[in-house]
Order: C-alpha cells, then sequence, then structure tokens
RNA sequence: GCACAUGUGGCGUAAUUGGCAGCCGCGCCAGACUUAGGAUCUGGUGCCGAAAGGCGUGGGGGUUCGAGUCCCUUCAUGUGCACCA
C-alpha cells in the first residue's frame, strides 16, 4: 500500500476542524506573531492556482511560528462588498448578498482543502452588518475631526473650535465672530477641514458604471473594472482628506520593511515636490479695467507654483489651467471668443482622449498680461491644458529654455526663449530645453554666476522678504473620494437636516443597507438607494439597529440620509485590526486586544494594492493611532507581494474546413486554426485524445494527424482566464496529487515575488518526494520496494552520518524560511530525503525532528507520521528542533585546486592546517607540477575552507 | 519619457553573498522489472568535440589572484506612473 494522501488529508481536515486545532488565544504567555493575507474578494468564478500561492507561503510561516513557540494570529476572510456582485444583481435581479454567500461558501470550501491553518473564528465579512457598523463607525470619527498642522495630528473637531472662537478676528471683535455666524455657515466652514468631507471636487465620473471612482481605479483613462470610459466632472462628493497625512505617509515609509518598489511607487503616488509659490501682477490694461467683467473691481494677483524660482528670469509666459477661476476676468475682449471656445473645447475631451494625445499642444493666448515682480516687464498670459488645475495653483511660470513642456508649448506657438542657465556642457537649445539642475546663472540679475542650487536658496529668500510668495511644499496626492453611487457598499452615516450633513449617533449604528426595487439609479439619476422606501432619519428608523439620538429627527421630522455609499476600499482598511477582537460588539477593538497584537509583523498580498489599498490601511491606521484607539501607526512591519501565476494555454490545430487535428509539428504542412483547448485535458503538451473528443460534442468524430504515435500540442503564456481554457483549479491538483503536494509545488516552483506561468508538468517531482518520505518511515530496511504499509521506524540511536543530514537540513530550512526563500527549502528537504534513504535510515532520532521541520509545508503527511511514531496531540504544537552544530563540524575540506582561476584538480587537506603549510603542500603535488608545466608560481592563494589558487 | 524589477541548460530554478556555475525537480536518453506503461527502480544528461581539451550566467568594457555576484555601458522583457511645473 502506497501513502493514500485522500484519506489522511481528509482525516486531518476533520480533526483540526473538530478540534479547533488553530483557534488563537487572546491572551497567552507566549510572544505573538501576527501573520495575514490580503483577503480575497469572493468572485464567482472560483480561485484558481494561482490565489493560494501567497496563502500557501504564509500559511507555512504561521505554522513554522507556531511550532517556534509563538502564540500565532493566522485569520482569513473576505472582501465581500464590491462591484462584480452588483453587476450580476443588475443583470438577474438577484441580491448581491445572495451571490456573495454563494460565492464565499465556494471560496471557503476550496480554502478548506488546501490545508490553511486559519483560525476561522475570527473570520470578516465586510459586507456583515456587524462588520461594517464599525466601519460606518470610523468614518463618524473622520468626520468629527480634523488635522491640527501644529501637533501635526488628527484632534476632534471641537478643538478647533474652541480655536475658531478663541482667535477669529471679526468686525465685531474677538470671540464673537464663531458664535455669530448662523449653524450652516459654521457648517461649511469646519466641513473645510473635517478629515471626512463634503465638497464640490472634480471627480472621475464613469457614466457606464453610474459611479465616480477614485484615481487608482482608473487606468490609461478607463474604468480598472470593465474598462469604460471615465470623464471629469464637477460633483458634490464626500472625501477623505489623506492629502493631511502625506508627508507622514512618505516619511514612514523608511521604518517599514516593504518591498523598494511599493514604497517607490508610494512615493511616486504620494509626489511630494518642494518649491515656491510666486505672486505675479496682472499687468492695468484700460482694455481690461474699462472691461465689463473687471470695472472697478482690483485684480487679484495671478500665483504660480515653480520648483525653479532660479529661473524667475527666463519667464517668457505664463500659462493657466482652462479651469483657472481668473479667466474669465482677464481675457481681453479681442480675445473673449477664442477663449471661451478653448475652454469649451478642453472640457469637453474626455481624460482618455487627453491622455491618449498627451502630445499634442494645445492653447490659446488670453490677451492679458502679467508683470515681472523683477523686471517690471510685461508678460503674456496663455491658456494650455497642459497645465493641470488641481496640482498648485493650477497656473505656472513658463521657462521654454529650461523646461521641457514649456519648451514645447512656446516652439508650437512661437514664443520666444530666454536662455539663463549655461549648462556644464555643450547644450543645443535649439532642439532641447536644458532641465538639469546644473549649471550657472546669467541674464538673471543679483542671480547671475551662482550655481543653480545656491540660486534657488538666494531667490526664495528674496522673494519672501518681498512678500512675493513663500516656499511651499506640493503633492500630487489628492483626496479620496469616498463616495460611490452604487448600491452594494457601506451606507454613508449621514442625514441632511437642512442641508446640514450631520453624522448619526454611535447608538444608531449600524445603518443598514436598504431593500430596493433595482440595482440602478433613479429615473432623475440618484443613486440606488434613493430608491428605497422611507430611507429617512427619524426616530426609530427602521434602517439603524440601535436607538435614536436626541439629535435626530423629532416627531414627524425625518431627515433624508445620504444616498452614495463607501467605495471598496473603506472596509479593507482596518480589516486586520478586527481580527484582533473579531466578535467585540462594544467597540471596533479592544484596548486589550490592540495592545497584546499591535500590527502585522508579516503581510502578503499582490503588488497591485501599492497604491490602493495600501496607501489607505496606512492613513487610517495613522488616523486610528492619532486618535489614541490602537498604538501603532504603521499597518504592517513587513511586506512581501508574491508574484502572479500566469496560464500556459494549450493549442489544437484544426485543419482548415474539416474535424481533423494535425500534431503541433506537422502544422506547416496544412492549413490550420489553432484553437484553445482545455489545459486539463494535457499532459506535457500530449494531448489525451479520448478526453478531448469527450470534452464537446462537436469533437466526437475528430481525426488526428499524430506524430509518433501522440498529439503534441502547441503553447503559449497567457492571463489565466476561462476563456482561455487555461485555468488550473486547486480542487483538480488536490484530487490528483493532494493537497501536501500542491503546497509544496507552489512553492517549489520559484522565489515567492516571482511571476511566473503555471505548469502543472512538474508536480510529478513533490508528488514522488511525498511518497518517498512516507516509506522512510515504513520500508524494511532490506526492502526498499514500497510493497508495505508497515509502520516500521527504529529506536536505534542515529550515526554521525545521518545526525549530519538531519541537522544541516535543520540549519538550511530555518535560514530558508527566515528569508521567505520557500522554494530552497523544498529542495533541501528533497536533498535530505534523497540522502535518509541512501543511509537506509529509519531512526526515530532522525525521523520525528524530520517531520516537525516538514510540518508547516506538508501538513497532512507530517500530522499522520507524527500520531503513528506515537504522539497523541497536534503536530502543530510541537517543538522545532534545535541545530546541533557540533554534528556540522567537518574535520577536513577538499580544495579545489586552481590556475589562474581555472579549477583542475581537488585536493584534501586537514581544516587544523594553516595557510602557509597548505601552500608548501600544493607545490609538492604531482599535479601541480603538471599545471606549472615548470613556471614559477606568481603567487599562491589559500583561502581557509574554500579554495586555492596559483597564479602563473 | 521616468521609476522599479528580471535576464543562468530543452524547461522551472540553485549558488554558503566575491571562491568548484548548473544543486533540486521536470523533460529527455539508456538499462532493469514487466503482457503493457503516462507505474516503479538504477544510471546518464550545459554546449562543441571521438578524445584531449575548449567554450559557457543577455551583449560590450572594467576592478580583482578569482566575477552569475561589484562598477560603467548597452540590449531585451515585465510592471507601475505618466504633461505634477
Amino acid at each position: 500500500m502506497e501513502y493514500n494522501f485522500r484519506e489522511v488529508e481528509k482525516k486531518w481536515q476533520k480533526i483540526w476542524k473538530d478540534e479547533k486545532t488553530f483557534r488563537t488565544e487572546d491572551k497567552s504567555v507566549k510572544p505573538k506573531y501576527y501573520v495575514l493575507d490580503m483577503f480575497p474578494y469572493p468572485s464567482g468564478a472560483g480561485l484558481h492556482v494561482g490565489h493560494p500561492l501567497g496563502y500557501i507561503a504564509s500559511d507555512i510561516f504561521a505554522r513554522y511560528k507556531r511550532l517556534k513557540g509563538f502564540n500565532v494570529l493566522h485569520p482569513m476572510g473576505y472582501d465581500s462588498f464590491g462591484l462584480p456582485a452588483e453587476q450580476y444583481a443588475i443583470q438577474t435581479g438577484q441580491h448581491p448578498e445572495i451571490t456573495t454567500k454563494t460565492n464565499i461558501a465556494r471560496y471557503r470550501e476550496q480554502l478548506d482543502k488546501i490545508g490553511f491553518s486559519f483560525d476561522w473564528d475570527r473570520e470578516v465579512r465586510t459586507s456583515n452588518p456587524d462588520y461594517y457598523k464599525w466601519t460606518q463607525w470610523i468614518f463618524i470619527q473622520l468626520f468629527n475631526s480634523w488635522y491640527n498642522p501644529e501637533t501635526n495630528k488628527a484632534e476632534n473637531i471641537s478643538t478647533l473650535i474652541e480655536k475658531f472662537r478663541r482667535i477669529s478676528p471679526s468686525p465685531r471683535g474677538q470671540g464673537e465672530a464663531w458664535d455669530a455666524l448662523s449653524e450652516k455657515e459654521q457648517s461649511d466652514l469646519l466641513l473645510q477641514h473635517r478629515l471626512a468631507y463634503l465638497s464640490d471636487t472634480m471627480v472621475n465620473w464613469c457614466p457606464q458604471l453610474g459611479t465616480v471612482l477614485a484615481n487608482e481605479e482608473v487606468k490609461e483613462g478607463v474604468s480598472e473594472r470593465g474598462g469604460y470610459p471615465v470623464e471629469r466632472k464637477l460633483m458634490k462628493q464626500w472625501s477623505l482628506r489623506i492629502t493631511a497625512y502625506a508627508d507622514r505617509l512618505l516619511n514612514d515609509l523608511d521604518g517599514i520593511d516593504w518591498t523598494e518598489s511599493i514604497k517607490e511607487a508610494q512615493r511616486n503616488w504620494i509626489g511630494k515636490s518642494e518649491g515656491t509659490s510666486l505672486k505675479f501682477k496682472i499687468a492695468p490694461s484700460p482694455v481690461i479695467l474699462s472691461g465689463v467683467e473687471g470695472q472697478g473691481e482690483k485684480l487679484p494677483d495671478i500665483e504660480v507654483f515653480t520648483t525653479r524660482p532660479d529661473t524667475i528670469f527666463g519667464v517668457s509666459f505664463v500659462t493657466l489651467a482652462p479651469e483657472h477661476e481668473l479667466v474669465s476676468k482677464i481675457t481681453s475682449p479681442a480675445q473673449k471668443t477664442v477663449v471661451e471656445e478653448y475652454i469649451a473645447f478642453a472640457k469637453n475631451r474626455s481624460e482618455r482622449e487627453r491622455m491618449a494625445d498627451v502630445k499634442k499642444i494645445t492653447g490659446v493666448f488670453t490677451g492679458a498680461y502679467v508683470i515681472h515682480p523683477f523686471t517690471g516687464k510685461q508678460i503674456p498670459i496663455w491658456l494650455g491644458d497642459y497645465v493641470l488645475a488641481g496640482y498648485g495653483t493650477g497656473a505656472v511660470m513658463a521657462v521654454p529654455a529650461h523646461d521641457t513642456r514649456d519648451f514645447a508649448f512656446a516652439n508650437y506657438f512661437g514664443i520666444d526663449k530666454k536662455i539663463i542657465i549655461t549648462p556644464p556642457t555643450e547644450w543645443d537649445f535649439e532642439k532641447n530645453s536644458y532641465d538639469e539642475k546644473e549649471g550657472k546663472l546669467i541674464d538673471s540679475d543679483f542671480l547671475n554666476g551662482l550655481e543653480v542650487k545656491a540660486a534657488i536658496k538666494k531667490v526664495i529668500a528674496v522673494i519672501e522678504e518681498k512678500g512675493l510668495g513663500k516656499g511651499k511644499t506640493n503633492f500630487r496626492l489628492r483626496d479620496a473620494i469616498f463616495g460611490r453611487q452604487r448600491y452594494w457598499g457601506e451606507p454613508i452615516p449621514v442625514y441632511y437636516q437642512d442641508g446640514i450633513p450631520k453624522v448619526l449617533a454611535e447608538n444608531e449604528l449600524p445603518l443598514l443597507l436598504p431593500e430596493v426595487d433595482k440595482y440602478l439609479p433613479t429615473e432623475t439619476g440618484e443613486p440606488p438607494l434613493a430608491r428605497a422606501k422611507d430611507w429617512k432619519h427619524k426616530p426609530k428608523s427602521p434602517f439603524s439597529k440601535g436607538t435614536p439620538s436626541e439629535e435626530g429627527g423629532k416627531g414627524d421630522d425625518a431627515y433624508e440620509y445620504e444616498f452614495s455609499t463607501m467605495p471598496g476600499w473603506a472596509g479593507s482598511s482596518w480589516y486586520f485590526l478586527r481580527y484582533m477582537d473579531a466578535h467585540n460588539e462594544k467597540e471596533f477593538i479592544s484596548k486589550e486586544a490592540a495592545n497584546y497584537w499591535q500590527n502585522v509583523d508579516l503581510y502578503i498580498g499582490g503588488a497591485e494594492h501599492a497604491t490602493g489599498h495600501l496607501l489607505y490601511v496606512r492613513f487610517w491606521t495613522k488616523f486610528l493611532n492619532d486618535l489614541g484607539l490602537i498604538p501603532v501607526s504603521e499597518p504592517a512591519k513587513k511586506l512581501i507581494n508574491q508574484g502572479m501565476i500566469q496560464g500556459v494555454s494549450s493549442f489544437v490545430y484544426r485543419v482548415e474546413t474539416s474535424n481533423k487535428y494535425v500534431s503541433f509539428g506537422l502544422r506547416k504542412d496544412y492549413e490550420t486554426t489553432p484553437l484553445h483547448v482545455d489545459v486539463n485535458i494535457v499532459n506535457n503538451n500530449v494531448l489525451d485524445v479520448d478526453a478531448f473528443k469527450a470534452w464537446r460534442e462537436e469533437n466526437k468524430d475528430a481525426e488526428f494527424i499524430l506524430e509518433d504515435g501522440k498529439y503534441i500540442c502547441g503553447s503559449e503564456v497567457e492571463k489565466m482566464s476561462k476563456s482561455k481554457w487555461n485555468v488550473v483549479s486547486p480542487d483538480l491538483m488536490v484530487e490528483q496529487v493532494g493537497a501536501d503536494a500542491l503546497r509544496l509545488y507552489e512553492m517549489f516552483l520559484g522565489p515567492l515575488e516571482l511571476s511566473k506561468p503555471w505548469n502543472t508538468n512538474g508536480i510529478s517531482g513533490v508528488s514522488n518526494f511525498i511518497r518517498k518520505l512516507w516509506r522512510l518511515y515504513h520500508a524494511d530496511a532490506n526492502n526498499q520496494q514500497p510493497t508495505t504499509n508497515n509502520f516500521n521506524v527504529s529506536n536505534e540511536p542515529a550515526n554521525k552520518q545521518e545526525l549530519k543530514t538531519l541537522h544541516r537540513t535543520i540549519k538550511k530550512i530555518v535560514h530558508d524560511i527566515e528569508n521567505f526563500s520557500f522554494n530552497t527549502s523544498v529542495s533541501n528537504f528533497m536533498i535530505c530525503v534523497n540522502e535518509l534513504t541512501e543511509l537506509k535510515c529509519n531512526k526515530r532520532e532522525i525521523l520525528e525532528p524530520l517531520a516537525i521541520i516538514i510540518a508547516p509545508y506538508a501538513p497532512h503527511v507530517a500530522e499522520e507520521l507524527w500520531s503513528k511514531l506515537g504522539n497523541t496531540t497536534s503536530i502543530s504544537y510541537a517543538q522545532f528542533p534545535e541545530v546541533n552544530e557540533s554534528y556540522l563540524i567537518e574535520s577536513a575540506f577538499s580544495y579545489p585546486v586552481s590556475f589562474n582561476g581555472k579549477t583542475r584538480f581537488f585536493q584534501e587537506y586537514d581544516l587544523s592546517l594553516t595557510k602557509e603549510q597548505i601552500e608548501k603542500e600544493v607545490l609538492t603535488l604531482e599535479q601541480t607540477q603538471k599545471y606549472l608545466e615548470g613556471k614559477t608560481p606568481k603567487k599562491i592563494i589559500v583561502v581557509h575552507n574554500k579554495i586555492v589558487n596559483i597564479v602563473v
């Protein structure tokens, strides 16, 4: 009898479940360790073999840490709000909750088969009211907070009100101003400071999805989900003031052990740039002053933002974004028509159009001028859509000789350039602008002769002194738009009382997602929640679980709730905390749990969340930390991004106008059409022709033109997807070779971070390995044939060789796991088992520790062997064996002897010999003399325990 | 365009971090056992060469007694950002 993985794996999965083997203690004398996976969105397609890659790695690590004596938190849950379930609901009318539940059940079934050591008692689902109650609660905290730049922390909004009361000057004197304002005025003012706020913002509007999208949900001008066009639109929207945290999000990256590429992506996304604001006075033009628009008004200055104030004497025009607020006021009557046409043109260009022809230069002259702050010369004001309204001040000073974009614009419209920096090397200013921050300033008045960096310093000082502007930092990061005009998300816990947004009281949470007749916008374009009957805040609201607050509607009063819901990333921005205290009904997390578990020690997930989830979760963590609710300011100490598993598609070649299929090597002789064929009926590129005939009705009578009696398929690496017939499901692998083999194989494939195509072909290697491992504990010493299932482990003491193999393996495995090099550990297990098989070792002293070190990787077979060894408790809580270095000490080393770096032969020397002794010994060798060919060696290098190199 | 990552046998990969390039596995070749093999076991397998030997880590150059590893340069592939002043 061979090892029966089907029976054994099922047996242990049941025991783990029944005995709650992996339930995590809330309190423990053991040190804590938190291993987290990015939880999945439960899609209808189920898991393919790519998904568990990270889960397997984290599971190995979690199991290893348990063996090392840690109290390990290793939970799993579902990011279960989101678009696909809702799109499906629109098509079928089925409630997204039903779809979601079905999908989760399928995910769970698939996950269970792989033997993960999750503590399922702590499962979270973001769409569960018990969970989103607290997502809403955190939103309320954000609403009730502002960012105090003095303390550099979020604080309760009341401290801001205090401040307003205290310091606001007003016509009627100090102290009165705030209280003299109407409630609406106060609310509007506070909204400008709240961390969750309502404002008119330019949003990415996706008409097909009927919702706004965040910047990272838009890729190349179309929606990430579905690929629909996205346009810019001004809308009243809820946003989160993540920009308040921009500096901390950037600086704290240095303190966390994340991959450089993710950190770099976040740095780019935050996009900090230091520069200067600078005011330009608008030239008093009789035309403008007497014009209808500007009459009697004192025109404000145009403020630009620049990182290169040193180039101030090279400015030849100023460009405003088409949306700039001053445009209508400054435009000369003569230019009015063209300017208005241009603004209309710029507005109607969709994002995709704009991005598609980035190189196309558009712009128009306004007819107005500014005055150069130092020279007093008049400088024309242009409009150009290369200037973004949302960044800086929406206005730039254009220095065509030293800025690529200004150069292109000036060239296109024939505007003069003025060179004011001499590059250190030859430069053709006709062809390119010189943008580098190196060289000497010329034609620049008081900056003449200075190096660029010195000039920047000096000019900022002068600008500040003259009150023309000041040093300023800008961020590319925008505030996060938080509302989605969709159904399947957390309702925003807000109602509107006389146009003033108010948040629900804590005891009114959760605000339950209401039933609607359709999951579509209303006829008037309101979000789906507007369809809900009586979607209003009032006493005993049917939608909120708690009791209504004092402030809420009284009597007949009923105030409309917010119609939009939260975006997909809301729930995932704090889920790592909820696992610590998943069933707390009183708080989002208890102080004790937060203090014990701190933050995630190891976080594993895809790199695609670099600027989305991973930025938002850092933001929320810092915010909750500011309020003193949690003790940490970063969610995860260490982050690993697992690579993507691609699919390998197989192709059959159908001969045109026939039902004949020609083998890969012979296809050139025919006119053929390549067709995707299900990879599950192809093995090592050989098609299972019977399975192929059975696969589809039309293949029943297929004929084949074979080569060497086989049908060989073609193959190609593509994304793993249903339509390409290259999806390999983990269930099938588990069925065929077992969960342990799947786990080992996914790790064996290569380094975790690397993307690689899935190729089932090699899996027989790890499958054989498991059988070989099993045989070590079973075969008789004199019968290597695996015909016996008799457990046969001896209690004799192990010999030196056996101990050396074991301890060398322990050492390597510890090193590998701690460096997350899971692929090399699998090789090392194979080497170990090969050696022990060779040694015919069946000693308990060796095989018992071996079972433990292999348990994180192949837990089922390890448990079975462990129990056969006579243990009555789970191997999961055994003690990881320590390396005994004394078994590894070698007394001699076989030195490679090389001549000019080329290895020629080996010579063993005792390790106690000194370099000089070895050098002497080597020279006496006959072999050495042969390679010296009578010459005298120039130099002999002896590296202890490494190499001998003779230079001739 | 900018940033990051990766280039090693037919394939996935390894290399104690500057010291024997190719561990482990797949595939392939040969043999054993077999009615049979998509089972199992044994041996072989970087390339050229009959051998001796030579060549070899994307290409070119450098540092070094010695380079897959360090430096410069260049090419290719993948990913992210993309008029951010």
